[in-house]
DNA sequence: CGACTTCTTGAATTAGGTCAATCCCTGTGG
DNA sequence: CCACAGGGATTGACCTAATTCAAGAAGTCG
């Protein structure tokens, strides 16, 4: 979020700046601990610095890396955020994360030493860059830095199940709510407000993460304000009934309970 | 697939028995490099008996392990197939995995220490069960153990964002399609027939898998073996025209190409 | 100030979902 | 050996949510 953008939003939602702060601290990084077992290695905070080879910064739209490009450096996104996705070979695109600072980029391709997905900034995005092959080398002594790359991986996992859970069979209004709450949830944890927050993502990002048409977000968003469950303003968003918006998301559909049964014995 | 089932579908689509063979060797197993690490401790062979704690079998329909559950094993499958599944407090369920002899089922919960998902098997099922504590026990000493998990950790997350862009947009056609295709190319990985096999999951299994209805499951079938690309019998399947699937399952949407530009820059 | 995106809204269309009836296996018990 | 029960699979009819197409408004950037 520039600095006009959220000048421009507080006329229309007068509250306090949100994720105007910058970056995260190492110590709020999600990928502190991987880091850290690296730093462990020298005097602690000079070699956390050399390991990290750089800390680059990536405009809005500028591509960290491609799919199916040697997977040289993981990515920590220190403040910004970025988008994750893949490609069929016709052409379509999926998009399959939305990354948050604190969050490490890239690590899938750690086997194949080839990213399986793309990654782009969605706005001015600073990043440390980490050498796999270093990490690598430190792992082969020290145990924990697997276990780090592991805890991360099945994080990921769990992730895509849960976006399955979504895309899976669920209308337009409970993608969008829990879209929404899942993003208030993260921003909480990263000691952001959970209820006014920076989209980052277009509407037709959003569509295509969730598995719906732009126009169909924007109806739903436009429906939401009606109630008065939230306010937009381009990609600004404030949360005015979290509860409201929990019941939608967590609402089983009429087929739901018989679902159970049905997947309980085949 | 049973041997009287195998003798009905041969009636209606004579042709050699496939999957009848039973469980896959050890060399064969996707786990084996796992197993084979594990091994390399003491004289090879019975060493690698001891730390594969049992050889277990679960009828169709049984439980190997539920979600939230202590993760004190992963499975690696020898013969049969299960499903794994995630659920919403709802109660609605997600099919996120259709799994054959050679796989690895239960490892994203490493971390966390319990399964992040369910596991059924679809028919009977031989299975080897690999203690969790022994394996982190010796990947302590042996980095290549960790490798071997981080490996079949990322082939997950690979899965899961094919899954993804599968479910991200596309019409019940080209899901079914791609799930038959992609299949087809499992089974011709194990040397199996990559155009007969048994799909193992019921149409509504199927569809909750694609995201999409039973009853459309049904009806894409049946267009398809109107068309004659394909034969099925209840769960058994036969397809006559790979290129004719893979041109459905390919064929970029409308959108498709619009997106690209779309997503490239925001 | 234009030129270009992105967002929004409306209207028409449709793919797929839902409900319901029926068929077809498969396994069981007489 | 045959009848029957029960669970999948299939098909039809109807209907709704969401897509698509199109046009315009609102921002953004050079």
């Amino acid at each position: 979020m520039t600095e006009a953008t959220l000048k421009r939003a507080s006329v229309v939602v007068p509250l306090a700046p949100v994720r105007a702060c910058g970056a995260v601290a190492c110590r709020d990084c999600g990928v502190y601990r991987l880091c850290a077992a690296l730093g462990l290695e020298g005097d602690e905070l000079s070699l956390l610095e050399r390991v990290v080879k750089r800390k680059l910064i990536f405009k809005r739209g500028e591509l960290l890396f491609r799919a199916r490009e040697p997977a040289d450096y993981v990515y920590a996104i220190r403040s910004g955020s970025a988008k994750t996705c893949v490609r069929t070979e016709g052409g379509r695109v999926q998009i399959t994360g939305l990354h948050l600072p604190g969050e490490l980029l890239g690590l899938a391709g750690f086997d194949s030493r080839e990213y399986t997905c793309e990654a782009r900034a969605l706005e001015t995005t600073s990043v440390c860059q980490v050498s796999m092959h270093q990490l690598e080398e430190v792992a082969e002594r020290l145990p924990s830095i697997h276990r780090e790359m592991l805890r991360i991986m099945s994080g990921q996992i769990r992730h895509y199940e849960q976006l399955l859970l979504l895309l899976g069979k669920h209308n337009a209004e409970r993608r969008l709510a829990a879209f929404l709450l899942g993003l208030s949830q993260r921003f909480a944890l990263h000691h952001y407000s959970p209820t006014q927050f920076n989209l980052s993502m277009s509407r037709g990002d959003i569509g295509n993460y969730l598995g719906i048409a732009e126009e169909t977000v924007c109806r739903v968003f436009t429906r939401f304000q009606e109630e008065g469950w939230l306010t937009t303003r381009r990609r600004y968003v404030e949360l005015h009934d979290l509860e409201r918006l929990t019941a939608i998301a967590h609402d089983p559909g009429r087929r739901a309970a018989a679902a159970t049964a049905l997947t309980s014995v085949a």
